[in-house]
DNA sequence: ACCATGACTCCAT
DNA sequence: CATGGAGCCATGG
């Protein structure tokens, strides 16, 4: 498995009404300051429909400025459904809605 | 191995 | 709070 593809496996696992940051995956994939390839990662082959890039966000849980699934409106849409509520300035409340999940490669692929 | 790129993050101004 | 510069990482040429 290459590290973009860890990178799909974990957006994939993050649970509905949750929300995941590029820090965090990068941590969970075992390198904490990576976030910037688990950004390129996405952004290279969002695989619509199969990981929900719309959980991920950056550090202050605002939401990628270059969604690629119909803007921010689309991705802030999404959010909302799932009872994710998002701020007048496309943030959502990390302290309250970051997923806290595992947190370790144990069931990653290779 | 080196350089360039990018949905990031941190620090300084 | 907005802007700019530098550091980090994985990938591809």
């Amino acid at each position: 498995m290459s590290f973009y593809d860890k990178v799909y496996y974990i957006v994939r696992q993050i649970p509905k009404g949750k929300v995941a940051t590029y820090g965090q995956i990068a941590m969970i994939l075992g390198s904490p300051r990576a976030s910037r390839a688990v950004g390129y990662a996405l952004h290279f082959n969002p695989m619509p429909g199969i990981i929900p890039c719309h959980r991920v966000v950056n550090r202050d849980g605002h939401l990628a400025p270059a969604f690629a699934f119909g803007g921010i409106d689309a991705q802030k849409n999404l959010l909302l459904s799932e009872n994710v509520p998002v701020n007048e300035d496309d943030t959502v409340n990390l302290k309250q809605y970051r997923w806290d999940g595992v947190c370790d490669t144990s069931g990653v692929p290779e």
